[in-house]
DNA sequence: CAACCTCTTGACCGATTCGGTTATTAGTGC
DNA sequence: GCACTAATAACCGAATCGGTCAAGAGGTTG
């Protein structure tokens, strides 16, 4: 592997971020080392080269995806002491902006939910665990609610805006392009939307 | 084909579910008739007798799609002139409802959307041309906007809802096991909430 | 120019799997 | 026991799998 943190950053981001589609679109097991290096440009063998193996690559992303999430993790940790709409807010702001230029990371780690092949079975715990850290933190927490006209909606109102998140990975999940600026906006209004209607009076700033 | 139409229903739809899933699951190159006969509990060869090719049942299997889509969508016709909660509701029942016994359609043709193999890509648009009839369909109408507190939220509440219906299949897509009874509940609780918050205190009766 | 070194890859390996065929079996009605 | 049918084990050539290796290509030293 010290093979492959030789390469210039351009060709290592063009090579990762084919493995990761692959493996992202197919799984471990339907993704062939052969549809990598097409989709990267390089041969097959170089591949054998940079990584030693199929599974030693697969786990090479795996610990990729947790650095860069572990990244996100602690940007979004030091401002956390805000409002639930901001919060939700500037969180997906940096996860769609690390994720801007890492296109293939984000269908990669939900395929990693979904991965039964026993040959890697047991690594996918490098990823699982820090997905979960991620999300537990932006939980809600108690006196978000205290906002709300009614505040038994405010549980209901994050799930809904966890799912509208979800709707926009599964919408976008495998499409060439995708403009990130243009759906923050939509995601940034449909929350202003959220809050004029389900906050009291007062807290409208 | 007939002699595949010959067999018991229940063996039809078993060998149909384990296409549906491997198709939805692997994408049409990635998904081998091998794949399909374990996953159907039969023989490879038995795939072949009943179907001809990978192709033809790739076919069957589009146009075996359409017709239920043709089925739910003519269902929901007859009710289209109620309330926009309740339309999306009951349509969204009436979709659930159609795929509680057959659990892959849903995988399937969201799989279809993103398929680019050249054997079949002629094809796609059997089903293609079907589900944008459908989505079409539950669009939103004029006077729906007039119930809002503030008309212009309309659109955006729609798309929400829209979106975290994506969400959910999301959610729950490749899983085995899908409660579609508490999904269901979920869903009308977080569409009750969002009327009483939006709607114009004279339209929540 | 020759000798050397590094990186890349075309060609190749045995093994497996591919889509598809066929010959044999197992089951059923008479 | 016999005929017919439906299912499959065994098989086909071709392709692809993960993985290896030796032959270049390109650059750096003498």
């Amino acid at each position: 592997m010290d093979k492959f943190l030789a390469l210039t950053e351009e060709k290592r981001t063009t090579i990762l971020n084919a493995a990761l589609q692959c493996f992202g679109k197919f799984g471990y097991e339907k993704a062939s080392i052969n549809d990598i290096a097409v989709a990267a440009h390089i041969s097959k063998a170089s591949v054998f080269q940079y990584f030693g193996s199929k599974k030693h690559l697969y786990i090479y992303l795996l610990e990729y995806c947790k650095k860069i999430i572990e990244g996100i993790f602690d940007k979004e940790a030091l401002d956390s002491q805000t409002d639930l709409f901001d919060r939700i807010m500037t969180s997906s702001k940096i996860e769609m902006e690390s994720f801007k230029t890492q296109p293939f990371i984000l269908q990669f780690i939900s395929s990693v939910w979904e991965e039964t092949s026993p040959d890697v079975l047991d690594s996918l715990v490098i990823l699982t665990e820090e997905t979960c850290k991620f999300r537990n933190d932006m939980i809600l927490r108690e006196d978000d609610a205290l906002k709300f006209k009614n505040p038994e909606d405010a549980g209901p109102v994050f799930q809904m805006l966890l799912l509208m998140a979800e709707g926009y990975a599964a919408r976008y999940r495998g499409a060439d392009t995708f403009d990130f600026d243009t759906v923050m906006d939509d995601f940034q209004k449909n929350i202003a939307i959220l809050r004029k209607n389900f906050y009291k009076e007062e807290y409208l700033k």
